[in-house]
DNA sequence: ATCTCGTTCATACTTTCGGGTGATTTTAAC
DNA sequence: GTTAAAATCACCCGAAAGTATGAACGAGAT
């Protein structure tokens, strides 16, 4: 258990040494100064390229890495238990293209190879919880028309004409 | 839009006025400096943390944040017993005879507080199943003017803006 | 009998959505 | 280092959604 105190203050440890060590070429490039009085321009450089780099590590070092958990579907258990009791045959003409209720196994099976990606489902989640396309960009910092794009795409990709629907089959999906 | 050059060229203006910002700043500072000879190492400060601050900005901006990958395997069950009955008296204004399980009176409940008639619920249902008005009105043998009416005082009510919003306030409040 | 409310429908207008197309830039993979 | 996919952005245009306003009619309530 001698260790711990090491390992648990190790950057701090490094720091300090790096600190020091900084303060040790601070001084080594102040005296160079003193000797060589026109390079100032190169000791501010120096300390401008030492401070980003810095920076840039303390940023590197200092961010937790952002946890993505990726939802794997293994089984598939589809419970089937459907009345037939629908509004629909009230004014049904024709089945338009992917119809909703016609059956839902194949919806099941469609939602492994739905396949879209993590911008789209965040983009979906968003429009499922009401907001408009323009509020979903601000939101994600980006233009609308990305989104527009990205709503699209899920519409082509989930086979679905509105963002209703959309938000409908992704419910039932539990994909969002 | 006017506002898409300022879009296009968001990043380079900023980055452009950062620059102005920063060289004024380094000006004013070499000012002082000459003034006052002892703030050489306020100076020097100033420099270090601007651009530790100038790195941390990069590495933040510049680097894709660090995903960790988290595999989560989980049981897919869908369940697709849905029962559009609740809401729906399509064509049989008058079945509400006996048999109102719990569920439906907790449901007729909430849609009290609302205070949305049948006739909205009934929209507001078929809505969430992502029918457009167009196709409600042609469900419900009724215009579309008609469904949008219904909309507007659904809308109005559940105090919302837009269809995907009243849709998921009205599943959370389990109406549907 | 009057009054309120729900339902119906209409016109006119503005905003948002969605399709189609094309493009550049990142990112990932091979 | 090329390739493929993802992400970004733009423009046009028609369709759908939503707002505002007014009006008609029937059923219950007062």
């Amino acid at each position: 258990m001698a260790i711990n105190p090491l390992i648990k203050y190790k950057h701090a440890i490094l720091y300090g040494i790096a600190l020091a060590g900084l303060l040790f070429l601070l001084k080594w490039l102040e005296w160079r100064l003193v000797i060589f009085d026109h390079a100032f321009e190169v000791y501010i450089g120096a300390i401008a390229v030492v401070f980003t780099a810095l920076g840039i590590w303390l940023a590197l070092k200092l961010t937790k890495p952002k946890v993505e958990r990726v939802i794997v579907e293994v089984e598939k258990t589809v419970y089937v238990e459907r009345r037939e009791e629908e509004y629909g045959t009230v004014g049904r003409p024709e089945a338009e293209g992917g119809g909703m209720n016609v059956e839902q196994r194949v919806n099941v099976e469609q939602a492994a190879r739905l396949d879209l990606s993590k911008r789209e489902l965040e983009v979906l989640g968003l429009m499922a919880q009401g907001f408009s396309n323009q509020e979903i960009a601000e939101k994600l910092f980006v233009s609308l028309n990305t989104i527009k794009t990205h709503t699209s795409r899920i519409f082509e990709k989930m086979d679905v004409k509105r963002r209703t629907q959309a938000i409908d089959m992704a419910k039932r999906l539990n994909i969002i």
